[in-house]
DNA sequence: TTGCTCCTCACGTCACGTGAGGTGGC
DNA sequence: TTGCTCCTCACGTCACGTGAGGTGGC
């Protein structure tokens, strides 16, 4: 007594993929952003399809995405911004393959350094947000007397 | 040997009034947008002018409009949202005054609970997004080993 | 008088929302 | 086969940006 009795069956597709719906529910948006998203090149994602098929994600995409609108709801970047940190942070992934393959100690620090470097730039944008939210908060609790 | 020699003197107009640029580089933003808030009707303000007049405004004016691009920027709220926010801060103010001349006491309560209603809505947004803010950085912090 | 800053249209842009009309997969 | 969900235009909307052409105040 598991298992649905009759009626459709209607959730993932075919091995773990979903469909842009999915996608877009489990990431908290919607279709619309999701293919704008990928027409501007933020999300490229969606392997070449032959015209009119229906576009497969993958979890991969998934955490992307919600990644994605984290950075853009927390921190307040516009797409153009956003592109730019994920392409930096493509650029690491490269960067990290590099490393792994460097002998050379001068190589693999540069590289160590410059990725901290993103992160440090991010890590300022969080800390500033949390500073301006915290004297938020003070107000809002002085009014409350 | 202290006031300015000659050259043209240009801030601030008559008694302490802002003009819209003024107002704007203040506030940290831009005269169009100022004016767009006017429009909809989120800074009333600037009372009726003749025509074709320059706006003039009041430090009362300049907190206000810092207040309104707190809250938007920092909870990520819509225009239209921030419209209902400012008009129950003002409803608040009437009540204020009615709170001073009521004697009763249940009228005096309620209007107190309202108020710490809307304070109460407002704080669960800010640590809400505080919390949001605390994970990234951690994961930031990870990422960083 | 000269320079800014201001004024009002009005069209452009960014980040999507919202149908219209049609096709695809459980 | 029936229902959803998907597809691609394409126009609408929100929150301004950006000139164009003109007027106002220190």
């Amino acid at each position: 007594p598991r298992g649905g009795r009759r009626g459709h069956r209607r959730m993932s597709a075919v091995a773990g993929r979903l469909r842009i719906g999915e996608l877009a529910r489990a990431a908290g948006t919607t279709p619309r952003t999701v293919r704008y998203y990928e027409e501007i090149g933020l999300l490229p994602s969606s392997e070449p399809r032959e015209s009119r098929a229906h576009r497969a994600y993958t979890g991969a995409d998934l955490e992307r995405l919600r990644e994605i609108l984290r950075l853009k709801e927390l921190l307040g970047l516009s797409l153009d911004e956003l592109k730019r940190v994920v392409e930096a942070r493509e650029a690491r992934a490269a960067l990290r393959a590099e490393w792994h393959r460097s002998e050379d100690r001068e190589t693999r620090s540069r590289i160590v350094a410059e990725a901290l470097g993103h992160i440090a730039t991010q890590l300022d944008l969080v800390r500033r947000r949390q500073r301006e939210l915290a004297e938020l908060e003070a107000e809002l609790l002085e009014r409350r007397r």
